[in-house]
DNA sequence: TTCTCAATACCCAATTTCTGGTAGCCGCTG
DNA sequence: CAGCGGCTACCAGAAATTGGGTATTGAGAA
């Protein structure tokens, strides 16, 4: 066994895509898998025994969620070299899990080849981003921000409650949840709330379950 | 080589899946994967040309059908062997593709062991129905099915339209979606669109893209 | 054939949502 | 400190949705 090899934490909430990932990173000569990782609890807990060269972590994990786990591990570790490696492509996806700290961004319709490079360059220090995730970036840099409580009330239509009831929800006034719709559907650029769910499903701002 | 080794046909929209599942299979020395495909016109074709003993099959292969997939492949050939390997779990989509033909279902959180064990039932003849898959179909079972009409109109919905606008896209006059809607919040047990549109997106009867 | 069911269309009342305002409070920043 | 953005609250009219009916047509099953 050679002297440095590259220790990998691979993080997947579905077995099978666990096990072949790992073997794919395993049978590179200059990498091998320390641990696994099934939610975002476990994620942390892995890192924190295995302390990992390059942790591939998918997000949506379950219940939990792999961007608390980037979060957490890169508060103990401020040069933890985290690669998101996951299906969803929505531009809000990407930015917070690279403002979580991920070096970069994969999505898991790509060349094995291409994944061992990027494992390799990250953990040379490099953040390389694919053209694809760089396009979803500057389209979301263009669209206005949602506040955290408009997320917070788009959620809730997302899951088909009434105004009257995101207000009991969220303690306020039943004046006030239309309000931050209005604004929602502003920036949103849409005028119905199941126009604005369908926008946010898309973009990775609220998700089912 | 051997004599017999079971010839699978690899169908997912996912790359790095792809290859990571042809690893798992062809590490057995009783099976081999003869190809691949990334969408459901490209599996119907692959699996003419290869005409596998196995084809393992993801739903929501990108803009295609993994459904429609099945059912011209199981047009061709009734006794095609057909195992769906995919991540979602709503009873309708459990229902669907097992009406269309698939010997069974399987969802991504298992062990490679059970996949390999399972494609060999599956290659005998068998129909090995998990545990938890069943459930879902009994689940399905007990609930009234929409008619397809119903579920037309509920896409329409969870893209965000208005009745006027379904209406108009159905060719119906403006008075006969909400009868539609009527019975859907009926059948589904809520009494607004955005439920009815949460509830569908998570038992698979619509999708978002 | 009779019966059921999907699909269509219409009516009406009650409720909810949408859209337009104005305005106060608070925390942060220049 | 002045200004800005986020969050809150209220008002009011217009539009859309929801929930209660009735009824016709056509296709397929008993």
């Amino acid at each position: 066994m050679s002297a440095s090899r590259i220790r990998v934490l691979c993080v997947d909430d579905h077995r099978i895509v666990r096990e072949g990932i790992a073997l794919i990173i395993s049978r590179q000569p200059d990498m091998k898998v320390v641990g696994f990782a099934a939610t975002g609890e476990d994620a942390v807990l892995q890192w924190r025994r295995h302390r990992p060269d390059i942790t591939l972590m998918d997000l949506r994990l379950g219940e939990t969620s792999g961007l608390d786990a980037i979060r957490a591990i890169r508060r103990e570790a401020p040069d933890a070299r985290v690669i998101v490696l996951t299906m969803y492509q929505g531009d809000e996806d990407i930015h917070q899990a690279l403002a979580a700290g991920a070096a970069t961004y994969l999505l898991k319709d790509m060349l094995s080849d291409d994944l061992i490079r990027t494992v390799r360059e990250v953990h040379g220090g490099g953040h390389p981003i694919g053209a694809e995730v760089r396009a979803r970036l500057s389209e979301r840099a263009a669209q206005p921000p949602l506040t955290p409580r408009e997320v917070q009330v788009l959620k809730l239509v997302a899951q088909g409650h009434r105004n009257k009831e995101i207000a009991s929800l969220l303690n306020l006034s039943e004046e006030t949840v239309p309000v931050h719709l209005k604004n929602i559907f502003a920036k949103l650029k849409v005028n119905e709330r199941t126009a604005a769910v369908h926008v946010a499903l898309r973009r990775g701002i609220v998700h089912i379950e």
